[in-house]
DNA sequence: CACTTTTTTGACCGATTGGACAAACGTTAG
DNA sequence: CTAACGTTTGTCCAATCGGTCAAAAAAGTG
């Protein structure tokens, strides 16, 4: 009688192979268990954002998302799990506006577009900025193979795009690595250093405001940066 | 004959100058005092800067001390108090750069000094780097009298400074804060993303070249930018 | 409806946490 | 030498940590 029964609600990914007919993973979750696993996912990224890993723990992660402690458990197996579908979903949509840059088009134009996304998403998900931040100041643990790997190969690539700009003379000749670098930190720092940047400004100028004087700062500092023509 | 008996080893008050019998509070220390203390306050920053407030352990900066957890209690009154005299040391160089941007100097120059002064501390002094990075992460919450003040006030200052450049005629006219901004966010990138800079670049070009490269990048970029002149 | 499966809870566990404390040890001035 | 003081350690503590488990409560399902 006694059965091999789940632990707690579906893997991150596939663990068992095939047991049943479903060879590969497939969760199969009911409607409560969607639920349920949104909200903690989305507690716990306003937890680890702010605590990192090891400053986070369980019970503020289940009272953030309303619930008790073994509930919550009962939908992810450890703090470990939560934390890995969390890192595991932001790199999918982190690289995103970085993949879009586009050998093809006006290399200046392009490079506009990719600051103004990657600023759009420090206003729009810092959370997920900090999430990673944290990682990084931890020393990447968790995802150190996806930066030597995926990323790696990513930024080696568009490097490679820049690069051919620089040779056709469509842009200036300089470092296309430390010029990515440079994107991401002007632009990152608006979600992950958020509480200096307001301290700085005061309340006064809104968020909306303040977004649109950063993308008008770093059009002109990468167009044509400080010196005065002629 | 019940005495008050000082719990720990004197406040975090920062160590005047060395005018002698001072009023005020002068912990008056022992040789070996300074030197325990020192020690802890080293791994306590190498903690620190790696886990956040939160996920440091007093056990964790102890082993890292060498020295046993009550032992490290005796030097300092409890974990915050360490924290609190890493924070308050830091505040204190880190703004150094920023005062040192001088008025009267040529701008671009001061300008680049000030880069490279920041690049510094980067490469430098990255523990530091990632332990104010923490904080911000955390929202501040233990700093941020000094940030609305200090550091406030500090970058008003400035601000206007390069305000004054920029009336001038002597750089191009735009937003003096968020060019502050960008300057603390390039630079301190390569301190608290140093893993993921690291990865992406893989290990062959060592610390001194990167930086080297990041250098030229950036005078690069705030000079002229990123546009081929015509 | 009865029956099965899913969800929720309270009680509990061993390990770790920040910290207290007195006893023991070391050092040094008189 | 000895008393006073500074230093170190072992032991202990209450609170919290991540996580388990059985049983109760809901929610489907025929």
């Amino acid at each position: 009688m006694r059965e091999e029964l789940v632990q707690s609600i579906g893997p991150e990914a596939a663990e068992s192979p095939a047991v049943k007919a479903a060879a590969s993973a497939e969760p199969r979750r009911t409607r409560i268990q969607i639920e349920k696993r949104e909200r903690i996912l989305e507690a716990a990224l306003e937890v680890f954002a702010m605590h990192g890993f090891r400053g986070a723990t369980i019970d503020q992660i289940a009272e953030a998302a309303g619930m008790s402690k073994p509930n919550l458990l009962y939908y992810f197996r450890s703090k470990e799990a939560i934390h890995e579908t969390l890192i595991q979903r932001l790199l999918e949509t982190w690289l995103q506006p970085l993949r879009e840059l586009d050998e093809v088009g006006d290399p200046m134009t392009e490079l506009r577009s990719y600051i103004r996304r990657k600023l759009e998403m420090a206003r729009d998900f810092p959370r997920e900025s900090r999430l990673f931040a944290n990682e990084m100041l931890q020393g990447a643990p968790r995802i150190m193979p996806l930066l030597e790997g995926e990323l790696r190969a990513l930024v080696d690539e568009k490097a490679e795009v820049i690069r051919g700009w620089m040779k056709a003379g469509r842009i200036v000749r300089t470092d296309p690595y430390h010029l990515i670098f440079s994107i991401w930190a002007t632009t990152q720092h608006y979600a992950d250093f958020d509480v200096q940047v307001r301290a700085v400004l005061g309340p006064d100028r809104g968020s909306e405001g303040r977004f649109e004087d950063a993308a008008r700062f770093l059009e002109q500092l990468y167009l044509d940066g400080l010196r005065p023509k002629a």
